[in-house]
DNA sequence: AGCGTGTATCGACGGTTGTCGATGCAGGGG
DNA sequence: CCCCTGCATCGACAACCGTCGATACACGCT
């Protein structure tokens, strides 16, 4: 226990925010840094109820949801939520500030625009090797 | 155990590679189901020696590689890299086939189309709420 | 100041995961 | 036919992860 001020709000270390950008993992081999940060990236979305989170926040009027709005979809307990938005925050993929009573959190569209295209395939199949 | 057939090759069950299609999570609510087969395949993103294999047999010459050439570039032992491959798999992320004394790998377009289409988001931080 | 509500942190517990060495199986070559 | 190579499986172990109840903290209100 060594961070208690209140909340670490908005912008966090972040993982790999600048180590790739936009270049499919299809064409060239990641390297060992690259993989590191976005493979904690992955690992945030690899929860179901982490994975709803993010969807119900990005989808949610405005942009952006309150944890009140986002306890009462699920069957876990509140701290479990509280337990995964702080995964996700920790791994660049949202965003949080403290409102008044209310703590809101926001997807940072940049996160997923990366993940996104660093899968982005070449869709067709049309290497047929020999 | 109970299937030891040499190898289950090529198209295994897959996860839930039909239940969500090309709509973006930011959209709209992602359902349990959804959430819950979407969350299989982040998991298997999650490990850097997994990301690394998949980024290394997508950019291999004819889109494909045989496992000897991916245990060489990592510090982990065959057997994990076997491991991982069949993760992979499982996922239903990557192909496989044994050829004469090799087996081969590819990776499965469709699967990393899928998962890019649903991390897109609208990029433009054009919201703005009050 | 005191209270009530909203949210984060703590500590614990069981299940899962990554890793290894040892072993098993498949196929090709002498 | 036997061995050798390539790859998968097994069993074990430590580390990590998701979950909970209890508790602490931050704010607004009265």
């Amino acid at each position: 226990m060594s961070k208690q001020a209140g909340l670490p709000v908005t912008r966090l270390p972040m993982v790999g925010q600048d180590t790739v950008c936009c270049v499919p993992m299809v064409r060239e081999p990641l390297g060992e840094a690259d993989a590191a940060g976005l493979s904690r990236m992955f690992k945030a979305l690899s929860d179901p109820v982490r994975l709803r989170l993010l969807s119900l926040i990005a989808s949610h009027e405005g942009g952006e949801a309150c944890v009140c709005d986002l306890t009462g979809p699920f069957d876990v307990s509140q701290p479990t939520i509280s337990h995964h938005l702080k995964v996700l925050r920790e791994a660049g993929l949202v965003g949080s500030e403290r409102r008044g009573t209310w703590v809101y959190y926001w997807v940072l569209p940049e996160a997923l625009a990366k993940l996104s295209d660093l899968l982005r395939a070449p869709a067709a199949p049309a290497e047929v090797p020999a």
